[in-house]
DNA sequence: ACTATTTTTGCAAATTACTTGCAAATCAAA
DNA sequence: TTTGATTTGCAAGTAATTTGCAAAAATAGT
């Protein structure tokens, strides 16, 4: 693929070099191959399907967990909890903030581009969704630990 | 305290029993304990914190988790995943819609009685808390599923 | 480039929330 | 009651995620 347009390689090598410069961490392969996945094919993965999407054995599994816990950390990547005994993970596009919908039996998991709750449901019921629950959940620092 | 007030406590009893029934799920002391506990303090849960709450020995851990899901399945009691490696649980009642607000540092959770994302924003702000962000999720049957 | 210091990785073993098999106890309907 | 179906407790199992440690790679200074 990178021989297809070695320009276009090139762009998103320096992209994703950047981004891990400004957020502080070192440059390595297992976290150029990681993000590089992320911001190819986006929407949110878990830590096996990563694993699997990777050339076999150019990273191990507790890799990659590392990884995404510290690109979480510095808020490169958002975790869903989408399926409760699994994580995902999606890169984590402050110009392309979205939602998703996955559904309860199927699990497919489709994306949201507008952030008003009730024009979404609105949206999913005209889609054919039924039995439409959401949970939304804010994390911050409160004002006691921004102090301290 | 069933000893202080106990026409109130008939009542809990009756409420407990009613919401089973039309829940379709059968009166078993677990039960009654678990979402009694859930009705009187509410906030959410984890399931350590439920067994621990219960008298001792009143309730195996397994008979908890079983409990708890099929609450869930039936949509008696709502999940949040607001730390990674634990699930909480909280009595789903339909007339106090609500969300929380989880600090990233001490755990400390609040609630949220609006469901507009601005509006809560700006009062999260208010409140002192900084680098806020949000995860909304839908859970829903698709339309495939819905007919097949 | 080379070296020293720090950080990260791979591997294998550990952790832990959660689930499950099964026999005994409890529940619901008659 | 009786009876058949459901649920529970206990103990063992499962699976996602984490961790200890020695080797490998990255960074900073020369
Ligand atoms: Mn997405
Ligand atoms: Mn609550
Ligand atoms: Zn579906
Ligand atoms: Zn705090």
């Amino acid at each position: 693929m990178s021989l297809l347009n070695p320009k276009k390689e090139l762009e998103r090598e320096a992209l994703i070099t950047n981004l891990l410069k400004e957020k502080g961490l070192s440059i390595t392969a297992p976290r150029k191959l990681i993000l590089g996945l992320l911001l190819k094919e986006h929407g949110p993965f878990s830590a096996e399907e990563i694993l699997h999407s990777l050339p076999k054995n150019s990273c191990d599994q507790a890799t990659i967990y590392r990884c995404l816990n510290q690109f979480v950390e510095v808020q490169l990547v958002n975790t869903s909890f989408l399926e409760k005994d699994m994580a995902h993970f999606e890169y984590n596009d402050p110009h392309h903030h979205h939602h998703h919908i996955i559904c309860r039996i199927c699990k497919k998991i489709e994306s949201f581009h507008e952030c008003l709750m009730e024009k979404i449901e609105t949206n999913l019921q005209r889609k054919g969704y039924k039995d439409i629950q959401h949970r939304l959940e804010f994390f911050a620092v409160c004002e006691t630990c921004a102090k301290g």
